[in-house]
Order: C-alpha cells, then structure tokens, then sequence
DNA sequence: TTGTATGCGTTATCAT
DNA sequence: ATGATAACGCATACAA
C-alpha cells in the first residue's frame, strides 16, 4: 500500500512475520513445506510490505528470465507502414502476459548486428527462448542457433526455409492459390505481380508458387520486385501498364503499393475494376478504407502471434515442437477487383 | 568461437588465465587494479572461452538491468494501423541499442492492467526506467509515480497532463494552428474536425487548441469524436455533409480516417479538393499513396523516440530532466487541400 | 513444520 | 597489482 522508500527483501518479510526466509519463499511461491496458518501470516505480512521478488536475484537463482527475445529490423518506414510486426507484437504480447512473461526487444542495423544480438542472448542468458523472423534463404542464423541447442528458438517461416528448426509456417503457396484462382475464375489470363525485395525469403517463396500456379492455369503472369515503398508500387504499376498486352490484374505484396496503384489507374484513366482488378497480399484498415475498397489476403497475424508466443512457451518447458501451421489466409473480396475486360 | 555446452563463468576465465575473478572482473570492466599485460591475457582468454557476463548476475551485483520499460495497451487494430507506436520503438531502439540497452514490452489490456505492470516494474525493478504514454486527464499514473521516485520515468505528452513529470512534449497546439491557417489562407471560413476518441489526453488538447484558434480566426468550426476507425470516419464525414451549410475542409484525426474520407466524397461526387478539402493529422505512406495525396501535419516521430531513450538515459544517470520538445510539426501540402468554393 | 546454510555469477571491498 | 571474500536477493537441499 504505503510507497517504500527502501527496497523490502524476503528477509524483511520474514522478520516482520516472525519466521524464516525459506518459510516466506515457500509460502510465496505456493510449495508444501509451510502451514497453512504461516502461509496466511506470510502472504498478509508480504502484501503489507509491497513485498515482490526482485527480478535479477529470482533470474539468478532459477535461470530463468521469463522473457522471449525479439530482434527488430531496423527500417522504421517499413515497420510502420506494414502493419505486420505490430500486430504479432500484439499476439505476443498478449500471450506472454498471461504467462507472466515479457518481450524483450532488439534493434538490428544489419545482418551482423543480428548476429551479434542472437549470440549476445545465448551467451548472458537474458532470454529464455527467441524468435527468429525474416529469415532468408540459406540464412546463417539457423547454423548459428542449431550449434547453440540450449537458446530454444522458434522461427515464423515457410518450413522449407528453417531445416527442422521448430516453426510456425503460413501456407503462402496456398495464400497464392487462392489469390489466383480468384483471379482466374473471373476471367483473368494476364496478371503481373509487384513484390517486395527479392532478397526476403517470402518473396521467393512467393515467386515460385506464383510461378508454378499461373504455368499449371496456362495464365500469363510476370512479377516486379520494388523496395514496398508506395513510389516503387506507383512506378512499377505504370510499367506493367505500359507494355502490351497489358496484365488485367495486379497482385501487390503490400497494401500501400496497392493503394497507390489505385491513384495510378485513376491518374492514366484505368478505371478499377472494370479495365484493371486490384490485389493487395496484407489486409489492414487500409484496404477497407480505400476507394474502391481493396480485395486482399487476410490473415490473422495477432493469433499467429499468439501462438508463436504459446510454442516458445512449450519448448522453454521441454517440449519438442516441430512444424505448426498458422491461420490460413482468407480471400476478402472487395471492389477492387472484377471480371477481366474483353480483350 | 566455439560452441559451448555449458555456461561459462568468471571463473572458468580466471583459472584458464591464470588470475583471480576479480583481476577478471576489473579487466573485462576496463577498470583499474589490474596490469596492462593480465589484461590483455585475460581479455583474450574471455574471447576465446565466448565469456559474456551472466546478465541476471550482473543486474543483481549493481541493481541495474540496463532495460528500458515500455506498456502497451492491447489495441492489435489501432496499433497496426497507427504507425505512432511502431516508429516509436524504432526510435527507442535504435537509440537504446547503441548505448546497450534493451527494451521491455508488455502488454496491458486496460488501465488496472497498466497500474498493476507499473507496480510490478516498481517492485521487481526489472526496468530501470520507463516511458508513460497515452496519458489522460488527471492521471493516476502520475501520482502513482510520483509515490515511487526511484523508478525513474519519462512521461510523452503535453506538458499540461504531466503535472511536473520528466515530459518529453508535442506541440500540438502549434500544429492545430498550422493546420487551420493552412485552410484559412485557402479561404475555408467553415471547418470541422473528425477526432478520435474523447477520453485521449491528446484528443482533448487538440479539441481545445481547435476552439480557440478557429474562434481567434473567427471560422466556424464544429468537431465529432470517433474510435479512429475508416469506417467511423466515413460515417462522421457523411454527416458532416449532410448539415447546411456544409464545411468546406476537414481535418482527420488520423490516416485510415482521412483516407476513407476521400472514398465517401467520390462516392457522394464531392470533388476534393475542389468541393472539399482534407486534411490529416497523422502522415504515413498512406497520405503519399492515396489519391489524390492527402495534405498532412507531419512530424519525426522516430527521432522523438531516440529523443526519449536517451532522456531515459539522462534519467537513469540522475540528471534533472523537465521539458523537452518534440521535433516540431510540418505542414507536408498535397493534393487533398485547395481553395475553399465559392458560396 | 520450521530454520540454517549454500549456490547462482557478478561486482566491489579489503587485505596482502 | 593481486587474490580472498563479502554482498546482491532468492530458491532450495538439508538439518533440526
């Protein structure tokens, strides 16, 4: 109740209430090994006191820190405009709070700063478990926790990318299906692609499957890497306009290439989705409150953050986890897209 | 190097060196008492053993943990949509890093929540400062703190909410002028205002910086209140339509809002900005993206979040912080924003 | 059931 | 300059 000036210590508790220290902490922690009276005594005295266990002597004592590290990619455009890392920050968070345990959070520059963080937790122990995102192809983090095996670790990727590490898998090659089929059903046999940076792991994952579900449909298709940014989105639209055939359809990696892409067709005079249906891969308010409102992929990012959260809770348990799939995605059919143009 | 199987120690450095763990100590820490030829013997024995300092050790040996604490309030949508919260952290973390510091997330889904993470911090001292955002009126946070003046804080809003807290402030009112001398400049005479939800502190400080400007200028003005949803923000911009006289400008409390605004006006053949102007608060890539681009009160909400972190740092170092600004606001003019029509 | 004593890995104090 | 040794605060094996 009252504010201590002073830090109050299981030894304080214990001597306001007339017994030992161990008897505090079994009381305190629930274990047999105490009387039901002294436990009430105990548990009274301590919530008297403004009596808490200080964080680093408890971390010591049992090795355990009851925090999940998460390291951040520094690009503060990207982070803000993809509403992605946000919302499985929410999952996490959420998660994590009902167990008691907390996110700790890391800034990366680059891929050896990545290292060095993921190295710098396996060696000071400041996190139980880790989450591995983003990953590339061939990525050097795999080799770098697989030799550290007591860092449990969950990466959130397609499985063919993490080596039997323990994962959290989105189906993207199906997210894929389902887009193009829609497509494909309202008459569609030309559409193009505007990605993100080749480089990423789920845009080549991406890459193939649209490449294998358009060659199995007999549809024209052909794909832009861009940077995400809204400019790159806007250009790349105008060139896949410019040539001829032109794609009826375009598929965006992200909701502001796609948004943009709708003020380039209003701007050249197509008009959407009559001359040119519109995707967007993510799903947020965005899409919704665009003018028309924007057909997209969407998938529940906060419960794939929570059950990564609940995975890494069983592995720092002992528990083996091998490949768990996300939420599949959804199709939200919008305005944005319609039945191809006769040709 | 090499992998280690098990944790190595202070001792383990020590005895591969041929010293004490405190020569150790004294050596790694860069501290006097050891010889400079020990030291380079101990410093690449500790390279080569991968010896990194146990951090719950280390947090308990000098009652720091070189954490910085951050709440969130559970909101996936908001946060996802908001870019405020993500560039934040991007800023804390950029910051934070280069001084070796981490940052602690949880997650609170309403205010008890909050009170009680800010008790435990206090208690636990598991951060060894934290950031107090969101604030309203007369917050109990404040006195909550200001009770418990060891767990230094820094608080991110108007000075006026802050009752004397270490304040890192926003010139909203500045801004509110801005904006409205923007439009008055173009000639509306007729303003309204789509907010977002009344009990922000941040809300009601804009609501009475509107007030006055608008009555300094003598512009009508009128102003609804909203969850900050596209959808509730089409639904106050078809009522504010639907009055006679109708304004002439609209001013968002955020993007998504803005931008469904411009998706009802096509709807209804309101040309903007011809018939209407727009206006947003936030300005994300969805200002740049939408069509036509939405004019926007910009500001650098990542600096202000390196700002914070390092005046968390002067906090935890016992320096006297009280007020500082935020970088200021710019007016970024896109195409949303015209000369109001003629009467 | 209760109390004593020791370990956890550092840092820092105190002799040497 | 160097090496024992005592905190730091909690958990727990062991003794009473």
């Amino acid at each position: 109740m009252a504010a201590q000036k002073t830090k109050v210590t299981i030894f304080d508790v214990a001597k306001a209430s007339g017994v030992s220290s161990s008897a505090v902490s079994y009381a305190l922690n629930g274990k047999p090994g105490v009387s039901d009276t002294t436990r009430a005594k105990v548990l009274q005295v301590a919530r008297e006191l403004g009596w808490k266990p200080n964080g680093a002597a408890q971390s010591l004592a049992q090795a355990k820190t009851r925090r999940i590290g998460l390291i951040l990619s520094y690009d503060p455009q990207l982070l803000a405009v993809e509403p992605y890392m946000m919302s499985l920050i929410s999952g996490l968070g959420a998660e994590l709070e009902e167990k008691d345990y907390s996110l700790l959070v890391r800034m990366s520059m680059d891929s050896d700063d990545e290292d060095s963080i993921i190295e710098d937790w396996v060696a000071t122990s400041n996190v139980d478990a880790m989450l591995l995102l983003n990953l590339e192809i061939g990525d050097p983090r795999i080799e770098l926790m697989k030799q550290n095996p007591q860092m449990p670790v969950l990466a959130v990727a397609d499985a063919s990318l993490t080596a039997g590490l323990p994962t959290l898998a989105s189906d993207d090659a199906a997210a894929v299906g389902l887009a193009v089929r829609h497509l494909y059903d309202l008459g569609h046999r030309n559409i193009a692609r505007v990605a993100g940076p080749e480089e990423l792991g789920h845009s080549y994952i991406r890459d193939a499957a649209f490449s294998e579900v358009t060659a199995e449909l007999g549809v024209r298709y052909r794909c832009l890497h861009t940077d995400y940014t809204p400019t790159a989105g806007a250009d790349a639209t105008k060139r896949l306009l410019s040539v001829n055939p032109a794609p009826t359809a375009i598929i965006y990696d992200n909701d502001v290439m796609a948004l943009a892409a709708e003020g380039v067709a209003a701007t050249l005079g197509v008009k959407v989705p009559e001359d040119l249906s519109i995707m967007s891969w993510d799903d947020s308010f965005m899409c919704e409150a665009a003018h028309p409102g924007i057909t997209a992929l969407n998938r529940d990012i906060v419960e794939a953050g929570r059950i990564a959260a609940s995975l890494m809770l069983k592995l720092i348990d002992g528990d083996d986890v091998d490949v768990v799939e996300e939420p599949p995605y959804e199709l939200r059919v919008r305005d944005s897209t319609g039945p191809a143009p006769e040709r």
